[in-house]
DNA sequence: GAGTTTGAAACT
DNA sequence: CAGTTTCAAACTC
């Protein structure tokens, strides 16, 4: 399916990630050395060590406007099972409070500023976060509040949710080791080693772990101070009690363009970081799967052409032996506006990870979020503002991509099921936001090319407006046995924790619902952009419902279903072989939406076992020579001689072709039934054509006599012919008439003669009304 | 709008 | 893989 017309590909190639180079690999491999802490390059992606990084001021910021949170920064490498990365013992906290505290071992960066103190026993005490300038107070308070530990440690502190929540961020113990990795890295204590930490979000979070973890071979010794990366993380709301969730980041960020471009990727139990560390400020972030767990599903995305082009996207299943998982995203860092949906399983689940690492080296820096009663589930989204959803298609590829454009700056309420937003920073974190976001994933198309129209890239500070057809996918983690090949999923689909879904996993979801949820549900996250922005305020597109984008005419909505019996998860719904939720329609029964998401889950998964190609596009592209769009498996009609939309060929406007099984076909080239019947409806719509514009001219016509007519009528400079006939002149006329009558009748003449004469009479009435007209305004009538 | 026809999807 | 059934859309009246 042309999900994007090669025309809109020439424009963006180079975000356009190859196709050729997506692996997947289900074969889950075996224990790695990485879930034992050690580092490991993901395998479709060879990340070097980042013994040769230099040290990257880092960036994590937690958005919640939750209760209060408990980050713990644990220099920490994970256990190893993985299941640890962070320490609560010993840890230096950082007490994000409304509350004043006392004493402070941490020093204030003037500039950053904020209501932020750190109590004696290592909290740091953030009071009541100020909102950033312009921006809606309510719903992206952000503070922003840099502090140096006694070790050197420098932090920036950055709150973004409500204010006034009590938010704790547990550090390591300054004086230790942070584990091994930390040992081996020694980066952290680096003086000029930045960690921005925002926290903000969601309510109803639990004590979130935060580790930040070395691997051994980084070399954080040569973090520069004024080179900031930053991980925002957005925690869902409304979260049971669970397990601890665990994010393991890696980042890596690659500027094009710029020089001393290093990375280093590391695994920390199965979990991979690597950051990238540029001299100037990270511009693009990968996200890939690192785990040494067991079975994972990973898509490679190659950044041939640029740098900053997303590189994998690797998806992990869960084992029973190798509990984490991994979803790995290839970020463009210079965008922001991907979306990460994760989901932590259970409490004693396996941590979820994400890892983002670029193909070049930086240092590794580990984000744990999770711990006792951690959110059930996790997601990731575009830290800054929502993302826009673009289809892309590369001519020649049999992969299409979603194109994840974020919107500028903005703030948005946290709802529950919002997401957490991962994105990262430069070193001006609101420099970061400004820009524009795109991550170009391989998707299913859409099995029509309807309501597919790309809307032109927007820069920051202007309107996005959101597609409708594209989906992401993620992985269903806590569903091993849904695990569908990415490429076969409905179009556009985006993973989402589902609501009462338990340890579900992730929601397949549409990718206009993600829309949905951003506006109505998910956290707005205080970019840093909002700290640029004055507005701080982002306008978000209209919620497409089913198909039906409010963007335009660019979309063309789809009919609504009126599906009994199906539930809605089976291929007879359009709406569901569409890969698109249910809204607006007629259906009953309706399980074809994020409430039943399990079930939709196990309906995909149960379509795609019977045939992998359910969820592909029906017209493609035809063998070479042959027509571009063609149906893939071909109609079996039998009764309608493919000349009626009964036939999927002659539906879509194309013509059968020998793939097709139909009998008594009709529908070719040289069929004269054919012929016929597009004549018949060409003429048809010219017909229409025509009874419109007739329309349109008559009334344009009408409206105009009305406007010439009208001042003739009140100004009294002429008179309609009608005002002359007044009562008067009719008695007159019709007296001449009865008189003529009369004479004829006196004389006897014939009847015709009579009438003739009073016809004639008639005139000569009518002619004196006319003569009158043009002298006098009341006109005399004599017989 | 109700009923029929049709062919894809689902099932056996 | 083939035959049958189910289903929802297309179509007719």
């Amino acid at each position: 399916m042309d999900v994007v017309s090669p025309e809109l590909n020439s424009l963006l190639p180079d975000e356009i990630m190859d196709t050729e180079a997506i692996i997947m690999d289900d074969d889950p491999p075996s224990e790695s050395p990485a879930a034992s802490g050690q580092s490991q390059p993901s395998d479709d992606s060879p990340v070097p060590m980042e013994t040769d990084v230099p040290a990257v001021p880092e960036i994590v910021s937690l958005c919640s406007d939750a209760p209060p949170t408990q980050l713990t920064q644990a220099g920490t490498t994970s256990t190893p099972t993985g299941s640890t990365l962070c320490s609560t013992t010993s840890a230096t906290q950082l007490l994000l409070t409304s509350s004043t505290a006392s004493s402070s071992s941490f020093t204030l960066r003037p500039k950053l500023s904020a209501p932020f103190t750190l109590s004696a026993n290592h909290q740091i005490i953030l009071n009541k976060v100020a909102s950033s300038p312009g921006a809606d107070t309510t719903r992206s308070p952000c503070t922003t509040t840099t502090t140096t530990t006694p070790g050197g440690q420098q932090f920036m502190v950055t709150a973004i949710g409500k204010s006034g929540q009590p938010i704790v961020l547990q550090l390591p113990h300054t004086g230790s080791k942070s584990a091994s990795v930390q040992g081996l890295g020694e980066a952290k204590t680096n003086p000029q080693h930045f960690k921005v930490v925002t926290i903000g979000g969601r309510t109803d979070l639990k004590p979130v772990m935060v580790g930040k973890a070395v691997s051994s071979a980084s070399q954080v010794s040569t973090l520069q101070a004024q080179q900031l990366k930053t991980v925002q993380i957005a925690k869902k709301t409304q979260v049971s009690s669970a397990g601890p969730i665990k994010f393991v980041f890696t980042k890596a960020v690659n500027n094009k363009g710029l020089t001393a471009q290093t990375s280093v990727s590391n695994v920390i139990t199965g979990r991979v970081l690597s950051t990238s560390s540029p001299v100037t400020p990270p511009r693009t972030i990968t996200l890939s799967e690192t785990l040494g767990s067991s079975s994972s599903s990973k898509i490679a995305i190659s950044p041939l052409k640029s740098p900053s082009k997303l590189t994998v996207v690797s998806v992990a299943s869960q084992v029973p032996n190798s509990p984490q998982k991994s979803v790995s995203l290839p970020l463009n860092m210079a965008h922001l506006g991907h979306q990460i949906l994760l989901q932590q399983s259970t409490a004693t689940s396996p941590a979820k990870v994400v890892s983002i690492h670029s193909t070049t080296m930086k240092p590794v820096q580990t984000v744990t979020v999770g711990g006792v009663g951690a959110p059930q589930f996790k997601t990731i989204f575009p830290l800054s503002t929502p993302s826009n959803v673009q289809q892309i298609q590369v001519p020649g590829s049999r992969f299409h991509y979603v194109r994840l454009v974020t919107a500028t700056t903005g703030s948005s309420t946290g709802q529950a099921g919002s997401p957490i937003t991962n994105s990262s920073m430069t070193a001006k974190p609101m420099v970061v936001n400004t820009t524009q976001v795109r991550m170009s994933v391989p998707i299913v198309p859409a099995q029509t090319m309807k309501q597919v129209v790309p809307k032109p890239l927007t820069s920051s500070g202007q309107v996005l407006t959101t597609q409708t057809q594209q989906r992401l996918i993620m992985p269903a983690t806590s569903l091993p046995q849904i695990q569908p090949n990415l490429t076969n999923l409905p179009p556009g689909t985006v993973l989402a924790p589902a609501p009462g879904s338990g340890n579900m996993g992730y929601a397949v979801l549409p990718a206009q619902y993600v829309t949905q949820l951003q506006q109505s549900a998910y956290v707005t996250l205080a970019s840093s952009s909002g700290f640029s922005t004055p507005t701080g305020i982002q306008t978000q597109a209209r919620l497409p419902l089913n198909g039906l984008s409010t963007s335009g005419a660019a979309f063309r909505p789809r009919k609504p279903c009126n599906c009994t019996k199906s539930q809605c998860l089976k291929l007879y719904c359009d709406c569901f072989a569409n890969g698109e939720f249910c809204q607006s329609c007629n259906c009953t029964n309706c399980f074809n939406n994020l409430e039943h998401e399990t079930d939709r889950a196990k309906a995909i998964k149960a379509c795609l076992d019977r045939n992998p190609e359910a969820f592909k596009p029906k017209i493609g592209k035809g063998k070479e020579g042959e027509s571009d769009r063609r149906h893939s498996k071909g109609c079996n009609c039998k009764r309608s001689g493919c000349l009626k939309n009964y036939c999927e060929c002659y539906e879509a406007k194309i013509m059968c072709s020998s793939t097709c099984k139909c009998v008594g076909c009709k529908n070719f080239e040289e069929s004269p039934e054919r012929k016929t019947l597009m004549h018949l409806a060409d003429a048809a719509e010219v017909r229409v054509q025509q009874q419109t514009a007739a329309k349109t001219k008559l009334s344009s016509q009408i409206s105009d006599l009305l406007t010439r007519t009208t001042p003739a009528i009140t100004s009294g400079g002429g008179r309609m012919p009608y005002t002359f006939v007044t009562k008067e002149v009719a008695e007159v006329t019709c007296e001449c008439l009865l008189e003529q009558a009369e004479q004829a009748e006196l004389n006897q003449q014939p009847q015709a003669t009579a009438e003739r004469m009073i016809l004639e009479e008639f005139g000569r009435c009518l002619m004196r009304i006319i003569s009158s007209a043009g002298k006098t305004d009341c006109p005399s009538i004599n017989c």
